[in-house]
RNA sequence: GGGGGUGUAGCUCAGUUGGUUAGAGCGCUAGCCUGUCACGCUAGAAGUCGCGAGUUCGAGUCUCGUCACUCCCGCCA
């Protein structure tokens, strides 16, 4: 039989304990960390949210409890009233936080025993993660994964006081919506009284949250959980979570400098880092220019650059073919890195073909000139152009990508991306942020022969690009802006379109037509025609700023209860089949699966 | 849909060229131990080598298939 609990009272957290309380009598309740039995004395350290302290229980004081912690083991639950006490003289512990006082023990309570768990609580035992999945209650009683939940609860919170303070309301939207065109994959909902019809789990509240600013709420923030029902990363669940917030009678530099702001606070709060502001900013045109992705890590340079100029004229066939093509020659200097072995050039090599490069060429900067498979191919003025405008010096590894400008820009960018990380450029406790404007609006989609909107289909141009909808829509740049933290995109948002006329234009430069505009968004456009306010707006990805602010290379340290790559609760055992009756009264029959 | 990695005791892993009864550390159980703190000492229990076929006198090891977890490409307005 389990100890009752009875009118027992915990005074404090383990946690909690300092040398100021010594002398008090104390009730604790906790989990069992480990216990140390040395046949007279037992000492148990006792877990709780706020931290470990070390109970002492010795038979000559209080043999009946100690009797008791004779029968205790891992992770079981207790309860102890005691006092605090310094601890004697050389046994003070200075690597625990209450390692100068312990409780001596004088009344124990097992409240509740334990099996013995699947794996160690501690901090050090490393364990495979479907186990720690299977067991998410146990994994999430380590101090990593709590430190983690109790910092995203400070984050949260840092983030409500925040845009309380600047006159945000928080509003929530409906989560059984409308599936919508465009975007992700929706995940649907089986309507019961609406037989055949489905809800969809909303991707973002985004068309309720303009809806928001028609009502004239002026400032409208979520924490809200978004849904998309696409392939898993180490970075992207299928449920996450957003800061999603709204605001009227705004330009593009109002929204971003508030949410700086909230950057900034949020920084300060939960991990004590000054940003500085204004944050920077790059268009997107010149960070595909300089960095090769929308993503830029600006921790470290290894800039890329242009060479198809220097290269169109060469004896390099490779080279002058692209050029001649309207592709792409561009390279990066990767300093004092000529001592790569061929081998990691080959690694190399094969990541950029990832990115669906061909191959990726290769100089090493001599003191004799280049050692490099292509240098026979060029004459001197161009090696010496190309030294130039690379700005190479002896020690120097040159790497070239020649291809579409979209391949080579991309595949070189990643890899950057990947240099800087294997070269040790990017420090983890450096924090560069980076705005990127001036996305294009729109993008040909060459599968399905049409515009697909960069951002989405409410962003609007920019107003001097509203002429371009009807002549070069290509060109027409989006008032967008995305915020990059060290190389990941943790926010992103627009000005949106508040004139009826411009959405329907956009629709239809996206193949909607006025009938399927009407049926899907027949409430937007509505709702545009009633006095809809200038508005814009933005979403964070909380998820993605916890991976940064606690260091975790995995989004899954930051979710109480995530799924695994298949997308599935390993916890939970979601999803599942239901039963005839449940399926009999959805109306829904299932297809037989054909392998 | 595609490419890579991993899967051996409760956990973390080793296991050679295919060859005797599959090992270690931690954990667990029992005993001893009055100042430890990832306590110590002694002894013990613990295995569907992910699963299924195949090759072989013989498979943890080789082949094929399959499942799970994971990283990436596609996908993610």
């Amino acid at each position: 039989m389990n100890d009752k609990l009875g009118n027992w009272k915990r005074t404090q957290l383990c946690g909690e304990l300092t040398a100021e309380q010594v002398g008090q009598e104390v009730c604790l309740m906790g989990w069992v960390q480990r216990r140390r039995d040395h046949g007279g004395l037992i000492f148990i350290d006792l877990r709780d949210r706020e931290g470990i302290v070390q109970l002492a229980l010795d038979p000559d004081r209080d043999p009946q409890a100690h009797t008791k912690a004779e029968q205790v083991r891992n992770e079981y639950v207790l309860a102890a009233r005691g006092k605090v006490s310094p601890r004697p003289e050389g046994t003070v512990n200075p690597k625990m936080k209450t390692g100068a006082v312990e409780i001596e023990v004088s009344e124990l309570l097992i409240l509740n025993p334990s099996e013995t768990p699947p794996f160690m609580l501690d901090e050090f035992s490393e364990v495979a993660e479907n186990i720690r999945l299977k067991y998410r209650y146990l994994d999430l009683r380590r101090p990593t994964l709590q430190k983690n939940m109790l910092l995203r609860h400070l984050v949260a919170k840092t983030v409500r006081n925040y845009l309380d303070e600047q006159g945000f309301i928080e509003i929530e939207t409906p989560v059984l919506t409308k599936s919508t065109p465009e975007g992700a994959r929706d995940y649907l909902v089986p309507s019961r009284v609406n037989s055949g019809n489905f809800y969809a789990l909303p991707q973002s509240p985004q068309l309720f949250k303009q809806l928001l600013m028609v009502a004239g709420f002026d400032r409208y923030f979520q924490i809200v959980k978004c849904f998309r029902d696409e392939d898993l990363r180490a970075d992207r669940q299928p449920e996450f979570t957003q800061i999603d917030c709204e605001l009227s009678f705004v330009s593009r530099d109002d929204v971003m400098a508030v949410m700086e702001g909230m950057i900034a606070a949020v920084f300060k709060a939960a991990i004590d880092v000054e940003v500085s502001l204004p944050l920077a900013r790059l268009s997107y045109a010149e960070a595909l220019d300089r960095f090769g992705v929308d993503n830029p890590d600006l921790r470290f340079g290894l800039e890329l650059v242009a060479i198809t100029d220097l290269v169109a004229g060469s004896q390099f066939k490779v080279f002058a073919d692209v050029a001649a093509a309207d592709g792409l020659v561009t390279a990066l200097n990767a300093k004092g890195c000529a001592t790569l072995s061929r081998k990691e050039l080959d690694d190399l090599t094969e990541f950029v073909k990832i990115y669906g490069a061909k191959g990726l060429a290769w100089a090493k900067v001599k003191e004799d000139g280049w050692q490099s498979p292509i240098a026979k191919f060029f004459t001197a003025e161009e090696l010496a152009a190309l030294n130039d405008r690379l700005d190479t010096e002896v020690g120097d590894l040159l790497l070239f990508m020649a291809d579409t400008p979209a391949v080579a820009s991309e595949a070189l960018g990643r890899l950057r991306g990947h240099l800087g990380q294997k070269l040790g450029l990017a420090k983890k406790d450096e924090y560069m942020f980076v705005w990127i404007t001036d996305f294009p609006l729109l993008e040909w989609d060459g599968d399905e022969q049409r515009h697909v909107a960069v951002h989405h289909p409410f962003t609007s141009p920019r107003e001097e690009d509203i002429p371009l909808l009807d002549t070069e829509p290509g060109k027409a740049r989006a008032q967008a802006y995305d915020l990059v933290l060290n190389g990941s995109e943790v926010g992103g948002g627009s000005i949106r379109i508040h004139d009826q006329a411009v959405q329907s234009r956009m629709f239809e430069l996206l193949g909607i037509d006025a009938e399927e505009a009407r049926e899907k968004f027949g409430f937007l456009l509505d709702a545009l025609s009633f006095g809809a306010p200038p508005h814009g707006g933005i979403a964070f990805g909380l998820d993605r700023l916890m991976m940064i602010l606690t260091g975790s290379d995995s989004i899954r340290d930051v979710i109480a209860f995530p799924k695994t790559q298949k997308a599935t609760c390993l916890l939970s055992e979601a999803p599942n089949e239901v039963g005839e009756k449940q399926l009999q009264e959805l109306s829904i029959r299932l297809r037989k699966a054909t392998k």
